[in-house]
DNA sequence: TTCTGCTGAGAACATTAATTCACAAAACAG
DNA sequence: CTGTTTTGTGAATTAATGTTCTCAGCAGAA
């Protein structure tokens, strides 16, 4: 069951949402603002995200560019009233899957929903069989060398890489862990903290495999 | 127990060097001439070849050069007599790992085998270490490929390698099929036939566990 | 012999990956 | 509030990998 985290501050519209996406058998949850949706996300992992732009507080732009950084394979979808679709437009290109102008009509909103989910879809089993991804990122040795510190130590944060890796140029060690974030083998906490995806777990284990595969005779 | 071939068209000379070195514990084949040596080699996995450079038939030099080419990782020690001394340094730059002048010692001969067999270990156990070498061959998918299409076909040449993978430009094959080869994971046999190493089945395997792994879920 | 296809080396070029550097916003310590 | 550390971006450079092209030897067929 797909997970669906809808961001509002009209407590109404987020009832309304949550109601027509439970009886299209989604698992939602919601929150009132950008900082308590944030919070959720990084504890949680769903699949999306529908969130209003034009809310109090943390603008839903902020919002939108800290989950990028944080969760880059969850979706977002835009909720706007209809005089900001040129904010939609541009939310679009900062990464947002789609939107949803906000005197919406109940199937618009689930085709909406599904077809992100299905395009998400496609993405990951592309991602999957791309096997290309993996072994690339396994083919550098910083990148392992990252991927052993994470593992043992959970959680790290950029500078305490670098330290245990012993590289002067932190910058270095960012682009190795960008790789990483878009590989989807790493993740980021909203405290910027570094740590190993599922995904990650997986190669992770692979690698041990890997390593004794190679030492036994 | 190591495999030793002992190339040399003097008779009684081979005879000597096969019956020392059973004494110290190796197995050992012989051969009269270059073609034959070539033939065993070929067919069998020696770990050291002990080849004389003055023989009538095929020359030494182009017998070293097969090798070379065929089986890499074997390693080859010279016969030379003391007035040839300044070809053995030439087989030497060749890619011979030692030499031996002909009126030998029996220490020295031992020593020499022994010390090239230690060097020999240090490389492997130093490749196998080498992780890095084995994700890097995977990480392209020509080789990758080519590693699928020798796996199923067993044997194969250049250029039916180049025509299953339907690449126009058949020297683009060869300089992968050079990468796999000098990563030990592919050979060739005295025909120009590639085939896959026992190192490289190992390295099949883990592919397919590579796959498995990352397409379950 | 001459022609053709196979095998391969080597140089030149192109592309992609990795490193370094200059800089800046945010968080934090004093 | 001020200097320092952390986290990062983006451009410029360098290094590594791949590709393409030219050429050349060799084996077998015509």
């Amino acid at each position: 069951m797909k997970k669906v985290l809808i961001v509002d501050d009209d407590a109404e519209l987020r009832e309304n949402l949550s109601e027509i996406l439970k009886g299209a058998e989604y698992y939602t949850d919601m929150a009132s603002s950008g900082r308590g949706a944030l919070e959720k996300i990084t504890a949680g992992d769903f699949d999306v995200v529908l969130l209003d732009l034009m809310m109090p507080g943390m603008s839903g732009m902020d919002v939108l560019n800290e989950i990028r950084k944080i969760k880059p394979k969850t979706k977002i979808i835009m909720i706007t009233a209809f005089a900001t679709i040129e904010n939609a437009v541009n939310a679009i290109k900062k990464g947002a899957s789609d939107y949803i102008s906000k005197p919406f009509k109940i199937d618009e909103l689930i085709t909406t929903v599904r077809r992100v989910l299905e395009e998400a879809k496609f993405e990951n089993s592309l991602k999957k069989l791309d096997l290309e991804y993996t072994l690339n990122s396994l083919s550098n040795s910083i990148r392992r060398n990252i991927l052993q510190a994470l593992h043992s130590k959970k959680v790290m944060r950029l500078m305490e890489i670098t330290r245990e890796l012993d590289i002067e140029d932190h910058t270095k060690v960012v682009f190795h862990l960008k790789m990483l974030k878009e590989a989807g083998i790493i993740e980021q906490d909203k405290e910027k903290a570094y740590y190993i995806s599922k995904e990650g777990e997986k190669i992770i284990e692979l690698l041990k495999i890997i390593e004794t595969h190679l030492s036994k005779d």
